[in-house]
DNA sequence: TTTGAAATTACAACTGT
DNA sequence: ACAGTTGTAATTTCAAA
C-alpha cells in the first residue's frame, strides 16, 4: 500500500471502466504491472469489487433520512432484522444514547413512515427519532490517506 | 426503466467488471440489446458512474463517526467548507434542530477530534454532536425498487 | 440479432534489482 | 524473491449490416 497503490485506488474510484494501459499511464507504470498492482489491491481486499454508482432518485429513493433507534435490549445480533428492509442502505451500532443508526431512502415521506412502523415491530426497540435530510452537500468515496510516519 | 432494466441495476451493483453477455444470460437478452439497455441507463443518468468499492480500514478510514452540526446561521452555501475536508464522506442539510450531519472516516480518534476542531473553524457552525460507530452492520447499494402503481 | 474489426484483458516468458 | 517490461492469445466491446 504506497504512493502508487493510493493512486490507483482513487482513480479506480472516479472510473473504474478505464483500461489498465490509461490507468498505467496516469501512474508511470506499464500495463501488465498496473493490471498485476490492481490484482493484488482486490486479493488484498482493499478493493472489494467493481459497482456502478446510481442516482437514489431514479430507483425510488429521492427521500434520504437518518434514524437513530433507541433500544430497550442488546441489538448486537440484529443486524439481519434491520437487512430485511431493503429502504434501510446501512445500519450502524453505535455509542451513545441511541443504539443503532440507520440510513433510509424511500420515494415519499409516506413510505419513511412505513420503515418507521416496521422498524417499531423489531424486537428490543424502544424509540426512533428521524432525520429528513433536505439537501445533501456531497456524497463521495472513502479518501485514500497517508498513514501516519510513526516514531520509531 | 421497467423491471428488466431494475434488474440489469441490481447486477451491475454487485458486479460491474461482468461481461455484457453474462449480464444478458441473466435477463435473457442478446448481448448487443444488453449492451444498448446499459447505454441508456448511463445516458440518462441512472448510472452515474463505474467505481470501486474500498475497505475503508485498509485507507485510513477504519473509525466511522456522524457529527452533527449545530449552527448559528444559514449554511446552505457552504458545501465546499465542508467538502474541503477529506475525511468527510458526506455532507447533509438535515431538518430538526442540527443543521447539518456529516459522516466522517478516520484512522483513530485522535484524527477525529481534529475534524472535530476543523469544523469548529467553519463560519456559522455553533456546537458539535459526534455519534461513533461502534460496528456497521451492512452498507449497501440503494436497492432499486418498483415504483407505487399510482391509483388514477 | 448477428457479424466482425478494434480494443482490452489475462497470462505468459523474460529482465533487472 | 520481487516488481516491472514486453509480447501474445483469448475475450470483450461496440458500431454497422
Amino acid at each position: 500500500m504506497d504512493r502508487v497503490d493510493r493512486r490507483l485506488v482513487e482513480l479506480l474510484q472516479q472510473d473504474a471502466a478505464q483500461s489498465y494501459s490509461a490507468l498505467g499511464q496516469a501512474v508511470g507504470l506499464s500495463t501488465g504491472a498496473t493490471h498485476e498492482r490492481v490484482r493484488k489491491l482486490r486479493e488484498r481486499g482493499v478493493i472489494r469489487r467493481t459497482t456502478v454508482e446510481v442516482d437514489p432518485a431514479a430507483v425510488g429513493g429521492g427521500i434520504l433520512s437518518f434514524v437513530l433507534v433507541r433500544s430497550t435490549s442488546w441489538m448486537g445480533d440484529s443486524a439481519e432484522l434491520f437487512a430485511a428492509h431493503p429502504e434501510i442502505q446501512e445500519a450502524h451500532i453505535i455509542a451513545g444514547s441511541a443504539s443503532v443508526l440507520v440510513k433510509v431512502r424511500t420515494a415519499t415521506t409516506e413510505q419513511l413512515q412505513d420503515v418507521l412502523r416496521r422498524l417499531y415491530e423489531i424486537e428490543g426497540v424502544g424509540s426512533t427519532e428521524a432525520i429528513v435530510v433536505l439537501q445533501t452537500f456531497f456524497e463521495r468515496p472513502v479518501a485514500p490517506r497517508e498513514p501516519d510516519p510513526g516514531i520509531d
